[in-house]
DNA sequence: GTGTAATATATTGTAAATCAATGTATTATA
DNA sequence: TATAATACATTGATTTACAATATATTACAC
């Protein structure tokens, strides 16, 4: 319980979020995705990464078709669905709505904060 | 694992932040807490909350004080220990880094997206 | 005073999900 | 033929949020 596992939390909070985002801007293979993520410092793992779209998969917001690899086994390339890209538009609203109250919340006195000791009513 | 999942999920990778910077803004007890993040649309339970308190103060980030109540039993007051401070530092420039990092991955295409087929390199 | 309601802190059991460590399979190459 | 690289996948352990419930204190109606 030390400062790095809440970082990760915060992390881990929008992983799905950050998946479906990726897939929706063009059709991948997990490979894909674990270097896209790592390139916004959001580090996942495939032991992570491969339950999650079986679930995201079997819930109907992805498909995926296999493709043949020139240097290597076949990969399976993810789609967004229809529902899919509806879902991803209701977590993109949650998103934003969540980011200004967390903005909100730590913008109202932080920084200035000296007087941490005054009763609140 | 429906998208509500989703959703909550998203929240609770912010719970401990955001109770931290509660906190840093001024000494409250747990109530003021749970009422304070309603409030910016982020809900949590005592349940939640009273074990977090306790891994956070265990943890050297937080103190408290017994407060007597005019109305109800006494009250644990918490404050931010110098060693806490300092976390939600850290934890703030890692907000606002991720915050960065998810817009970014999100706005490269999103919303204009209607050709999701090509391969990718 | 006694009983009920409101307030407040706290614990227990369950379920979900990430991670680390492996396992299995395919292709290219020495 | 053996080894390395690539890729999909599973297992067991750990963490943690939640629902439900427990315990204790105070106020107030009667």
């Amino acid at each position: 319980m030390d400062i790095q596992n809440t970082q990760s939390q915060m992390r881990k909070g929008v992983l799905e979020f950050c998946i479906l985002s990726i897939i929706q801007q063009g059709e991948v293979y997990p490979s894909d995705i674990v270097e896209k993520m790592k390139l916004a410092n959001l580090h996942i793992l495939e032991g992570t990464l491969y339950p999650l779209l079986t679930r995201l998969k079997n819930a109907g917001l992805l498909n995926y078709r296999w493709v043949e690899s020139i240097s290597g086994p076949p990969r399976k390339y993810f789609v967004m669905t229809e529902e899919g890209k509806a879902a991803f538009g209701v977590l993109l609203q949650t998103w934003k709505e969540m980011a200004t109250a967390v903005d909100q919340l730590t913008q109202e006195k932080t920084n200035t904060v000296e007087n941490s000791n005054q009763a609140v009513s």
